[in-house]
Order: C-alpha cells, then structure tokens, then sequence
RNA sequence: GGCGUCGUAGCUCAGUUGGUAGAGCAGAGGACUGAAAAUCCUUGUGUCACUGGUUCAACUCCAGUCGAUGCCA
C-alpha cells in the first residue's frame, strides 16, 4: 500500500449486484461509495433505478444517490466536477474510496476526464432537433461537413444525437469540434483499481427478469403514474419508465410493457458489456468471488 | 371413430406453379466525450415433423405415421 490515494471501481452490467458488492468494499475498506448511475441520481425515480435499499444506506455512506430533482438539468461534466470535489474531501480522512455504476461515460470522466467544453446551449439545441425533424438529418450532416469535414470524416452519419451535438459545439464555441476534441486525460492524483462484476449471459438475464417482476410487485407501476405528467424530460427517458408510459397512454398492454422492460434492460446490460469490455483495465470477478475481489485490491494497492 | 386444417429459424408466420428457403420479433456482435438506463450501426443454415413413393431433382406432389387443432358423431 502506497501514501497515493485509491479509487476501487466497481463496474459490470445491470442487476450483476454491484451496489452489494460495492457495500462489502467499502465496509471492507472502511469507506464511503459514490455512486456513478446517470439515473439513481434522481430523488423521484425510486423503484425503477434499482437504488441502493434504506438498509443498504445505512450500512454506508452515498454519495449522488437521489441527490437531483428530475426537473434539474444535469450533464457529465458537472458530475465530473461534483464527484471529484467529493473524492477531494473523502480522501482527506480515507485512503480509498468506492466509485461504482453501471454508467462507462460516467466512470470515464470521473477517471480520466472529458474535453473543457462550455455547458451546452439547450436554445440551440432545441432548435438542431427542430431542423432535424422538419429538414432531415442529411442537411445536419451537410452543415458538419462545411463545419467540420474532420469530425465529419469520422462521425457515425447515421446517429442524429452525434452530429447535433458536434453542431451545438461548433455553433456556440465558433470552434470545429474535432479541434476541441483533445482526448487527452486529464491528471489526476489517485490510483484507480477497476473491478467488474460478470456473470455468465444466462444468469444476468435471470437476474433482470426477476428484478423487474419485483419492481412490479413493489409498485413502480404507481410511481410511473405519478411522474407520468413529467413523462417528456430527459431523466424520465429510462427503461422501466417510458415502456410504462406507453401503457398509461393506451399503446401496449401492461403485459407488453412489462416484457419491453426486461427487453430493454437486457439490452442495456448488453451495451455496458460492450463499453466496459473494450477496458482492458477492467478485471472480471463473480460479484460472489469476494475473497479475491478484496485479495486483488490489497495487491493493487 | 369420421371429415377437415395445420406441422418451415428460439417465437409468430411467409414462401417455393417441384431446382434444398425469408420476414418481423427475440438473440448475438459493435460504436460511443455535456441527452449515455440516451443515441446509433451490423447480423438469419434451419434434419422446411417422421417414413416411404413418384421424379433427373421433393421442403413443395402422393401415401402412411406421429403431433396440434377444429367440426361432426
């Protein structure tokens, strides 16, 4: 064990049990979890973001669990800066700290940083999705190619978010994106220690197939019609939500929506496999393989 | 028991006027820098139920067997 500080990373797809796993680590290691979930951050979405229970709470201390409204506006780039500062003070009275989520562009930035870019412009943003809709995406990708032929060259053509993104950049920076595409790591003052939790592809979709029949039972069905009037903001576009919204609507029936859950989360879990597989940081345990999860963070650190 | 319909990819089904087959869904693989539980890309060989017969050639026609289903008794 060095003076340098260690963040131990708990990573792995959905319903693998990385919140338990994460609690063993931090009791283990006598510290606090930040949580690195683009959804659990929300106070409103209890049942469907699969948070930590008020027991496990309790056992150890969170941070960014139900820390926003779903109202809030919120990106990477404030989590980047929110989550460090909170490390910053944790490290102050602990050698290690728990950073776990199922969110790799969220771990990402929290590990090695993401490009200085201004906070996006939703005004302009509003108005790329409004072109997109009445004018196509073909005459966005026009203007990225007058723009910036260099991103152009390299953007996937075919995905909107991609090319209004780049065009909200360059619009507002007055700035080609690519230019300000350093992707350079930022430097940071700890050590990180990553940990992903795997199960074999079978068991994980057991998994969230039982999950999701007990977020049923336990009522997420109620807390869907409670935040349905907030239906159209970003926070509330999540599996587990939006399938259920369409019921409410009158477009599937609640048996069809309750499959399109376990549909759409299987394929979420897929999604964090492919991400967190192309880490080649990242060292696979069973979330029940403790005894050398905790060995292999000893020795790293 | 009689008559009829059906049996093709994990599921739902299409199709071949006889030249060994294709959609949707599911699944799989991939991409990813301020929306990321988001957004996007790629991907379909399966004893065409079984056993015989006719034929140069059968998944397709014929017979039988098995299974499913409907109607009649």
């Amino acid at each position: 064990m060095t003076d340098t500080p260690l963040v131990i990373v708990v990573v792995g797809p959905t319903a693998v049990g990385k919140t338990k796993v994460a609690i063993q680590i931090a009791q283990q290691f006598q510290t606090e979890i930040i949580s690195a979930d683009s959804r659990q951050f929300y106070r409103q979405l209890q049942i469907g973001t699969a948070k930590p229970s008020p027991a496990e709470l309790n056992l150890v201390k969170h941070h960014f669990i139900g820390n926003l409204d779903i109202e809030q506006d919120y990106n990477i780039s404030k989590y980047e800066v929110e989550a460090l500062q909170c490390a910053d003070v944790l490290f102050k009275t602990h050698h290690s700290i728990v950073l776990v989520g199922g969110s790799g562009l969220y771990i990402d930035a929290f590990c090695k940083g993401i490009d200085v870019l201004p906070d996006p412009d939703l005004q302009l943003r509003s108005e790329l999705k409004e072109k997109l809709i009445n004018q196509g995406i073909e005459s966005l990708r026009l203007d990225l190619k007058t723009l910036d032929p260099d991103y152009y060259a390299t953007v996937d053509l075919a995905n909107p978010n991609r090319i209004m993104r780049a065009l909200e950049v360059i619009l507002q920076t007055g700035t080609p994106y690519s230019q300000l595409r350093k992707q350079q790591k930022a430097p940071r003052s700890f050590k990180v220690c990553k940990i992903g939790l795997m199960l074999p592809r079978e068991e994980i979709h057991d998994l969230i197939n039982h999950r999701v029949d007990i977020m049923m039972r336990n009522g997420i069905l109620k807390e869907a019609g409670q935040l349905f009037p907030h239906r159209h903001l970003n926070a509330l576009n999540t599996v587990g939500y939006k399938e259920l919204f369409s019921y409410l609507e009158g477009n599937i029936p609640l048996l069809k929506a309750k499959e399109a859950i376990k549909t759409n989360t299987r394929r979420y879990a897929k999604r964090q496999l492919t991400w967190f597989h192309k880490d080649k940081e990242i060292r696979w345990f069973s979330p029940f393989d403790l005894e050398n999860i905790f060995n292999y963070i000893k020795e790293f650190d």
